[in-house]
RNA sequence: UCCUCUUUAGCUCAGCUGGUUAGAGCAUCUGACUGUUAAUCAGAGGGUCGUUGGUUCGAGUCCAACAAGAGGAGCCA
């Protein structure tokens, strides 16, 4: 008999049919009552056994995390508490658990910091199973968004040999052994003799090559791992990432901006029409985790709602220096609360921008035309000869969510940008060809993936919305 | 990398100004239970108090170093 995904039944609510079931035992009450969970949703299927006629060995063995293979009949419940139960007919015991050396007994209400220290075992609670469904659910909504607007899903190099972008440490890619390594005459190693022939590393963004693509794809993504080799340690930062990034041909900086606006709502949306069930179980697990924050400190909204309201709502259209302006005009910039000054020209600091989207405009902000000093070569210049063309859009709860800009699409201005950053312009020949060969305004953001998972689910540790997550000093499973 | 906090049973925690044999709930084990819903009831076992060193008649408690974890900062997505 084929089996029969719980959701289905749970879903269905219909009774009185034949049914194979699959899956793990989450408890076993009164010697009769399995509560089974097989991934395929929140919640678990009651099986009722009878107990008078089932082995007495397999009834020991049906313990919290054992696998079952159960064909039975489903019945409307005698019982309050769910709708549809399995009467089971036969059982077969897949896999033992025992309950001596299983770590997850979930009564025991474990922490988020010790299930990360079981992270192979995780997926197996109420909290995780809802996390990576919603994941799941967003990464599918970012290819069928782009998808259904005819952008080209680009897969950009893991490996590369280009780290003029500076966005941060890389990892070294390499086969040459640590002793005995080939060195050039002064001393440094010899990369000849390396597998590329050449120095490589694990790539930080795949904007650049997504770049070359939209030149003649006019548009085009990337959604894939991203590495940084720098050394936080914060609850919003991984040493493995993915990141998805668009490119598009002949949009500005405004059309840069509606583009991720229309993709945050369009993926939000997705999961709440898809996910409704895990989210709401994620936004109880937030309401009592706020419950033990000093009331000042609560948020005023509860998950579901706070994605409603973003949903609901445009998003805030700033300028860089309307930002400072705002802030000038603060109270806490008055009082003198900011640790950092406020002044044109600086990087904005989190409490800045927290307090910018948390206390001022209590929602995402997009923030655009930022001094060109504090920002990457390759983005475009303003005609006001200060300020580029750049666009960042900052989160409540986690801050920057969103960082892209209009491309500096003029020859001359970018060799000249390049020259003044001292990015090497020649080994970079293969960017600046495209703006050599039929060049074109065009512009691009990059979306951090686990950042949008843990605005979604409200995980306010990055390390709880990927699987395994890599972090310095941790490389576990 | 910097600052702050934490580390006591399998898990979550309590342990006062240093003072006999270190506590609770849950989990686990044994037994009971044919309508349970974080099942319940009765009983049992389980700890070199993160590590090392120091102060002291005496350290889970005080001090130092180290380690691990968390929160914040920097950097960013």
């Amino acid at each position: 008999m084929a089996r029969t995904k719980l959701k289905d039944i749970l879903q269905s609510e219909k009774a009185d049919y034949q049914v194979n079931v699959r899956g793990w035992v989450r408890s076993f009450r009164n010697n009769q009552f399995i509560a089974l969970n097989d991934g395929s949703c929140m919640a678990n299927l009651q099986v009722v056994i009878d107990p008078e006629n089932t082995d007495e060995q397999l009834l020991k063995q049906i313990t919290a995390g054992a696998a079952l293979n159960i064909n039975g009949t489903v019945i409307e419940s005698p019982a309050k508490g769910q709708k549809v139960e399995v009467k089971a007919e036969s059982i077969e015991l897949y896999g033992e658990c025992n309950p001596e050396d299983y770590p997850l007994q979930l009564k025991n209400r474990p922490s988020l910091e010790y299930l990360r220290e079981i992270a192979h075992l995780r997926f197996r609670t109420n909290t995780f199973g809802a996390v990576f469904r919603v994941r799941h659910a967003l990464a599918y909504a970012v290819h069928k968004f782009f998808n259904d607007k005819g952008f080209v899903y680009l897969h950009t190099p893991i490996i590369t040999a280009s780290d003029a972008e500076g966005a941060g440490e890389m990892f070294k890619v390499t086969t040459l052994p640590f002793d005995n390594t080939p060195r050039n005459e002064d001393g440094t190693v010899n990369f000849k003799e390396d597998f590329f022939e050449r120095a490589a590393n694990l790539t930080v963004s795949g904007q650049l090559e997504a770049e070359l693509g939209a030149m003649a794809l006019s548009e085009v993504y990337t959604f894939g791992p991203t590495f940084r080799a720098e050394n936080s340690n914060t609850a919003r930062h991984l040493a493995e990432f993915w990141m998805i990034e668009p490119e598009v041909a002949f949009n500005d900086i405004h059309d840069n901006a509606d583009l991720a606006e229309e993709l945050l709502k369009y993926i939000i949306k997705y999961a709440l029409d898809n996910n409704r069930e895990d989210l709401e179980f994620l936004a109880d697990r937030l309401a009592n985790e706020e419950k033990q924050k000093p009331q000042n400190e609560r948020s005023e909204m509860g998950l579901v709602e706070k994605l409603e309201f973003v949903l609901n709502n445009d998003f805030e259209r700033i300028t860089y220096t309307e930002a400072i302006d705002v802030l000038m005009q603060s109270k806490p910039y008055k009082k003198k609360k900011f640790k950092f000054d406020v002044s044109w020209g600086i990087d904005m600091q989190s409490e800045h921008e927290r307090y910018l989207v948390e206390k001022h405009y209590k929602k995402p902000v997009v923030v655009t035309d930022y001094p060109k000093d504090i920002k990457a070569f390759y983005m475009r210049q303003n005609d006001d000869g200060k300020t580029v063309a750049a666009m960042d859009i900052l989160a409540p709860g986690i801050g920057e969510i969103v960082g892209g800009s209009q491309r500096e699409e003029r020859l001359d201005k970018l060799t000249q940008r390049m020259q003044e950053m001292d990015i090497p312009t020649e080994e970079m020949y293969w960017y600046l060809d495209t703006r050599k060969f039929g060049t074109v305004p065009h512009a691009g953001f990059g979306l951090g993936f686990e950042r949008i998972v843990q605005f979604v689910t409200g995980m306010g540790n990055i390390r709880d919305v990927i699987p395994f997550p890599r972090t310095p000093g941790n490389c576990e499973f």
